[in-house]
DNA sequence: GAGCGGGTTCAGTATTGCCGAACGGTGTTT
DNA sequence: AAACACCGTTCGGCAATACTGAACCCGCTC
């Protein structure tokens, strides 16, 4: 583990969520280094134009690069290219968003966006973050996690975003179940009020789950009585399909000794 | 100058590069250092989620934190902010999609696409990179930037991309002059057979270029006797907006300091 | 089953990055 | 208007730290 850089990566982390930027002495004491210390991992993350310093102000903030490599990431990434067109037809055929997602850390990472069929302006999602526990793609991943990862991420916080939010491990504990039994999972205003997503897992050759592909959209629209069944149908015919793609087996297989696990 | 993230973020370049992944004997000679070197950064990059490694195969792959901090970069850059607004409403007036651009090094990087209004299937070009002198978003900053900087550019390699790249330099000054006089900029095939692109360049308050905007598109529809004329005041027109936006002083001033620097 | 190539571990060395103190600039306060 | 406070930056020396070579373990190939 070199320290040098596990502190450079700090400081990508310290730039991230500062949205205005950070000065030399704000980013030396977040995270815990002398001044000239943070300075020259500063210019030198600059030199690579990882970071890029505002010639007015001085104050650093993330540069380009990330842009670049964060592209280069999805393009290479196995699940995503595969999933493009896949999540078109189902988005087409629920008339809903789709989002494709991975977990990363704790919190699942949205790595492919169809936009709803007839629908107005919608923000570009890709490259968003939200915590595992709080989304239907999270859910379905989880759900599938080998046991000793999702007792890990169960023991840790659970931050609530609404009113609706599991906060309670018991809680998640018995949703997980249920996506395990029903192939799909659900969130119903637990990330964002009114907003909902059904989610189906995806499995690569492996049998590991390598992430999730689901519909987002309002409570109303998506958790209807009547279209909700049709919806979890086509959300986990897609992602079986996906898997097939990624060269999992025989799906039934590879549930089975998920759930084992 | 700190070695170890410069090192670091030599292995993120050539992760980048290699499609398929990359296993830490090949990266440890192409960044020129030890295996166990190339190891123990690796690991690093690894812990911060920056980079992934393949559990079947060993190999080592860019990681989701890169999509997340790229995506940090897209939110917090202030062009980028200001020009989604500008950039729809010029995608409407001209009919053709519109990418907004930056500097980075030595290529154009595209920080926003609007799609042209009733196209059909587009890939999203946000993150792709080109190299500057083959598209107008190059020209436009190129021919803005302190003659210092400039001429850099113009000493450095001129990869040809087609048969009509300009790898000339003393062609693209003739451009660059070109683009000073008219306020715009236009590519024609040097990127991409048949592709075309008009763009102008966009200031920040100081007066310095931050990046351009402009229409991109099949030759045909875009460098028409008929449409090109109104195309470029579209641009040109929008390009000011933006920088006015950006809290730039007169277009006329600022011009003429920029065209004598 | 021996050989090869891959990723990984270990211990020693000196290179390298870290820190304290000080500098020059800007904006603010008194 | 002068003094102050703050910030980004530079410098030099100490020692902590990261690099290297050799060795290990695994799976694959011949």
């Amino acid at each position: 583990m070199v320290q040098s850089v596990a502190r450079a990566i700090e400081i990508l982390r310290v730039l991230g969520t500062a949205a205005r930027g950070a000065g030399v002495t704000e980013v030396a004491e977040r995270i815990g280094v002398a001044k000239p210390t943070a300075h020259a991992l500063l210019r030198t993350l600059e030199a690579g134009q990882l970071v890029a310093q505002d010639h007015e102000t001085g104050k650093y903030r993330l540069g380009p690069a990330l842009l670049e490599l964060g592209n280069a990431y999805l393009e290479t990434h196995e699940l995503r290219v595969r999933s493009v067109a896949w999540a078109d037809g189902l988005a087409n055929r629920v008339g809903e968003a789709v989002w494709v997602g991975v977990l990363s850390a704790d919190h699942v990472l949205v790595v492919h966006h169809a936009f709803r069929p007839e629908g107005a302006v919608q923000i570009l999602e890709v490259g968003a973050v939200i915590p595992w526990h709080t989304c239907a793609l999270g859910k379905a991943i989880v759900a599938h996690l080998p046991e000793a990862d999702r007792a890990a991420l169960l023991r840790a916080p659970l931050p609530a975003l609404t009113g609706a939010t599991r906060t309670e491990p018991s809680a998640l504990v018995q949703d997980l179940e249920g996506v395990r039994g029903t192939g799909y999972a659900v969130e119903e205003g637990e990330a964002a009020i009114g907003d909902a997503g059904i989610a189906a897992p995806v499995f690569d050759h492996t049998g590991e789950v390598v992430g999730a592909i689901g519909a987002v959209g309002p409570v109303e629209r998506l958790l209807d009585e009547q279209t909700r069944d049709g919806l979890a149908v086509a959300v986990r015919e897609t992602a079986r399909h996906l898997s097939r793609d990624l060269g999992a087996g025989r799906p039934s297989t590879r549930r089975w000794v998920a759930a084992a696990s």
